[in-house]
DNA sequence: GCCAACGTTGGC
DNA sequence: GCCAACGTTGGC
């Protein structure tokens, strides 16, 4: 079981929107680092749904039901997606600055790679903001 | 709205 | 294959 965080403007697409959806591919990662960490999840695995720009927070958890598939809305390009649904709201969010406050999350990788789209999220770190939402 | 970080493109 | 120019992302 891995753990991994995604990011999403709120502004083009929610937290709200994709529970309102129920299930839905993650498109439009165009970045090989990216690309390579939506190829290394597996189904089960939990994604942490964070809100960039607007809100700056973790929001909720989202599981892996299906596994990388070549993105279906292009023609061109080895781009992939995966299928997401939306696990659980977490009861309190966790903002960029309480991640950054906190100095056990310091190397995580929403810090130090900070245009990263997608990103594999330690086991620890996990707990720790999982830890932080239900506090 | 600015700017830093960083990925991509293209000329050489 | 290097590197400058350029574009995009995302925090502030």
């Amino acid at each position: 079981m891995n753990y991994w965080l995604v990011k999403s403007e709120p502004f083009k697409y929610s937290w709200d929107t994709f529970v309102s959806l129920g299930r839905d591919h993650w498109d439009g990662v165009r970045n090989f680092q990216a690309r390579n960490n939506l190829m290394a999840m597996k189904e089960n695995d939990l994604v942490l749904f964070y809100h960039s720009n607007e809100g700056k927070e973790v929001v909720g958890i989202a599981k892996v039901v299906r596994e990388h598939y070549p993105d279906p809305t292009i023609q061109e390009g080895s781009w992939v997606v995966v299928d997401l649904v939306p696990e659980e709201k977490l009861p309190k969010t966790v903002s960029l600055a309480t991640i950054k406050k906190d100095p056990r999350l310091s190397d995580i990788a929403l810090i130090k790679q900070s245009r990263l789209s997608v990103m594999p999220i330690k086991k620890e770190e996990f707990d720790i903001i999982l830890s932080l939402a239900y506090a």
